[in-house]
DNA sequence: TGTACATCAGTGAACGCGCGTTCACTGATGTAC
DNA sequence: TGTACATCAGTGAACGCGCGTTCACTGATGTAC
């Protein structure tokens, strides 16, 4: 029963997108169009109204990962009292073992996919503009300016990625969850090394 | 020109393996049995009289690779003075920008993939064995002992494996270079900062 | 040692399947009057 | 406001391609005598 209205156009479009940004989460840039369609409620062949190729909606659907992410992470640092907290949860909430983040972050979940793609597909920079978002996020937290900040954040978010990486892929064995919790402690022990006995400062009056 | 000689047939195995690890390292689980064949001199029909199926020489392949990775971290180790100038020769070769690793460890290459492969595919006993292994590697040049050391080792793989997975995925932009050059540092001040002052006993004599 | 022959490693084409993409078609939508 | 019609969002089948797997075939190998 073709055609639709405008606004059930748009409400489609959104719909396809949304579906490839929780498909790419869990499935990586090898998803089908077709299951993505189907998600969307759609069927395989309305795609190329919406998007010129696969490679486009990939690129559409990582930026919008990364933005779910972003207001993830942001609501989480929004909600805590001061950077050490929320860094603090930022990572906590990374390592859960049984959270969301662990079946589903799209820079454990694409980026060995991405580094297998040709460089001059569009999914290359949305990746890379994710990863930086995030970084500064993470970097923000640091009770630390400039590169500093930015260094510690790049080591942990480092170490995070990786821990989730291997727990996934040792999902079933003894190994992913003491993974998890070690570099939850570890990256914990690295702050109290580093920072004991200074006092961050709070970037919030009171 | 079949059949070929007993010999001959043996050597070609060993080729179909060999082929798959160098292949495995560089495109991860999607590599073609027809490239593996090609690649050790072979046409893909005779894949079939050497393994039972793609998967059981993805498991093949895949404990080639970490074989192949083993020996050349126990190389280092055995070329270093001692269990810390071991340790920062495994890290640093693992954080080289423009060295073998970064285009082809396994752990790096394949977690992603086997993370999405059923867990009773035999890739995945493979994928946790040869990782355990290098882990031990690993654990076994942190100067402590026990659980120290494996807690120390897996928070350093993760924050290793983690760079490269991310310096690979942002190839082209400049964050991969600092991603790899900061951890590297970051993990000899993990070091420097939780073991200052202490000597770590070397495990050989002299 | 030499010969006849069964074996079987490897060949190359074909099959089936999944997937990205195309396309003729449909019928509700939006517009021109 | 109502009507006629051009537009076009979505359908569903088909195409082409790559890939895992199968299979009839080949001819050198290894063996039985």
């Amino acid at each position: 029963m073709p055609r639709v209205s405008r606004a059930q156009t748009q409400h489609n479009d959104a719909a396809i997108r949304r579906a490839a940004a929780a498909l790419l989460r869990r499935q990586g840039l090898k998803v089908s169009v077709a299951d993505i369609m189907a998600a969307a409620g759609l069927t395989p062949g309305g795609f190329y109204g919406h998007f010129a190729s696969k490679d486009e909606l990939l690129a559409s659907g990582c930026v919008a990962a990364f933005e779910d992410s972003a207001r993830r992470w942001q609501n989480r640092v929004a909600t805590a009292q001061d950077p050490p907290a929320a860094r603090a949860a930022l990572i906590d909430a990374y390592l859960a073992a049984d959270g969301p983040v662990l079946s589903g972050c799209p820079i454990a979940s694409l980026a060995s996919d991405v580094a297998r793609e040709p460089v001059d597909l569009p999914v290359h920079r949305a990746f890379a503009a994710g990863l930086e978002k995030l970084l500064g996020i993470l970097a923000g937290q640091q009770g630390a300016v400039g590169d500093a900040a930015r260094e510690a954040a790049l080591l942990q978010l480092s170490a995070m990625v990786g821990a989730v990486i291997l727990a996934r892929a040792t999902r079933g064995s003894a190994l992913g969850g003491e993974l998890l919790e070690v570099v939850r402690r570890g990256l914990s022990e690295v702050r109290g090394a580093r920072r004991a006995g200074r006092r961050p400062r709070s970037r919030r009056a009171g």
